[in-house]
DNA sequence: GATGAATGAGCCTTCATTCAT
DNA sequence: GATGAATGAAGGCTCATTCAT
């Protein structure tokens, strides 16, 4: 693929063009049916390199992940650390962080999707997400309840962050669905809508419809 | 298995019982590892025979997401059948319908999921989904609209509807996991009463919270 | 090879055919340079099939040991038991059987060093012919106690069964030596003249020279 | 592996190490598992370097069997210069040259073993060491004619220069063999014993019982 | 219909060898 | 001289599929 690549490369250069180019395939091509020659020619590289960086190819798949999740949590901490002080901005900022287009490119959402289906029978995926995944939803669901709090509402905290989170699973898995013929797909404008939307519906004393 | 498999069996009753298999299989190993020696181990029968009532693997597993398709669609669209006359009723009944235990067993679960992620570079499956799904889709927006209109609220049919069927798919999804030593996890209890807080909020003026 | 091999074959005849192939190959190539293809070439059948009978190319090997090492002690055990009743008889009997040319070729000779050479580093070697070596050393050093104490000798009977072993061995290595131009390789012949020569001048009481 | 490995070494030096290290491996993993990577860790070098110094793997391993067959040749030589000027006293020391452990260090008999079982298909193995040994064999059969033609022994000094070899190489065999739980086994003083016994049987008119 | 031996394509992985640094 | 990333050729093994019985 890419015709420039150099011949020798610093090794976590190499590393993350191996799971950048993982992360294509696996888009492209799904979980199954990814093979480790995908990977090199998408890399421009050899196969014996990839094996050569990360051991066995169900390494190099739990780093993908690993690099997936991470981003992921940095990405959505990140934004939370950078809205207002009021724990209503802070969630706002938290849900819709995951529809970031310029970060959760369609192409990286396939490769998440390709991974969720694989859970089974692959504890070790579960494993390398559950810590982060856990932090999240320790934070969505503290941030819920200080809207409780706040706003008198007579909703559990707890569901209301399983909630949300299932709510952005969703629209994740209908942003990624590769809509044949179906010219109505769900869009991440879509996406922001439906979460003021449910928002508004939840927390009316935080969040006013239309906004 | 299945010790007492009787040697002779209709072609459509042989067909269901490999298709159970292929399901059993595909929660136990996911997709990627699935091979058609499991499913006849599975079955008590040998890989020759799956192969000779289903021509090849792929189309074992078309087969098989059809038959969960049919029956995903036969599942809800009685309970809506069953339900009240109202509309109100009619879409409480379609989004319940998918947390029916009975029928949506924790291993069936984890088949859909399963075949959600290879949804990519398998536009086979797509195909096979996309006629029911949208079937669903619209019998959903139109009880949408119905409310909508009814209720005067302010709200968009479609999006309300993309809501809906999202979090039913991020329900799922939290159903399927199997959270390690997550003692944490979303149950079918807790499903419903999300879907029905999330009624309540979105349409207050049909459905009364904590009912 | 075998242009006749029948397409099918019951389990053990098939089996029995990769050993003898796998024991070909070993001869001719010896044992580091052997791969599954060639046994499955020198059989005329398919690589799969010999993963299929033996599960690896480990396994195979060890059954081809296994086969060797059974194939020896019935053997010498055999001849032992068609000896006459003396010591003298039967400790002849047992060391001459080691040169019995029809059944330790040449290639199979060939075969047994391969294994000798890699017993470092693969224990399960070992254990595959410690307790049959055991066997025939223990019976060794039975008839080499019964000839010490019939004829009076100041030899120590464990020492003279090591003694005769080891020439056993020695000249087995000979006898598979491919001395490219060495128009002087040891023969069979020549072992049966050493052996008897040492059997006379270890127990001059009970062998006569030239014998 | 050597830490104290020096950067800079005349190429004969590292050459030396390389073959040391070689036959570290050969002994620890036998001929057909070790790996140039293997003999570049032992040495505490990198692969690369191996292959700088011999070229080629397979040229790697014909020096090391050149530099043991070489050695090996020495050894006995010199013992044999070294020995009093008789018949006798130089076929003694020949013999039991072999098995001076402070030369042939259980590691080494290894490694030669597993020389041996490649000779099949790897005629250059032949080939190195087949000068030397005639050279031995030769000098082993002069000595055993002058005994015989001092003693009047009724034996053909041929075979009786086969018997003495095949014996050394048995016995080498069964001070290499790695007898896991066997406490059983052959040590060098043992073999020294068993030799001169044999020499003592053979030749009564020059090596007294027990000496 | 059913079995299971057999095949063959393809994949992961190993490893000797090369080469830029 | 020395390193280590990179390659490419095999090799072992898996597995969907075929077919004689």
């Amino acid at each position: 693929m890419d015709a420039a690549t150099p011949r020798k490369a610093g090794r976590d250069v190499r590393r993350a063009q191996l799971i950048d180019a993982t992360i294509a395939v696996l888009a492209r091509k799904g979980y199954a049916a990814l093979t480790v020659a995908d990977v090199a020619k998408e890399a421009g590289l050899s196969a014996g390199i990839v094996i050569f960086h990360f051991t066995s190819k169900d390494e190099l798949l739990a780093a993908v992940l690993h690099a997936l999740a991470t981003e992921y949590h940095r990405h959505w901490a990140g934004r939370v650390r950078q809205a207002g002080p009021s724990a209503a901005e802070q969630l706002k900022a938290l849900l819709l962080s995951d529809f970031d287009i310029s970060v959760f490119t369609p192409e990286r959402l396939a490769a998440w999707i390709a991974f969720w289906g694989e859970t089974q029978g692959r504890p070790v995926y579960d494993q390398i997400c559950s810590g982060l995944d856990a932090e999240r939803q320790a934070a969505s669901e503290i941030l819920c309840r200080e809207l409780v709090v706040e706003g008198g509402y007579a909703l559990d905290p707890h569901l209301l962050m399983r909630t949300l989170e299932a709510l952005c699973d969703g629209l994740w898995l209908g942003l990624a669905a590769r809509g044949a013929g179906n010219s109505d797909r769900v869009t991440a404008s879509d996406a922001h809508k439906i979460i003021m939307a449910a928002l508004a519906a939840l927390f009316p004393r935080h969040f006013a419809p239309g906004a």
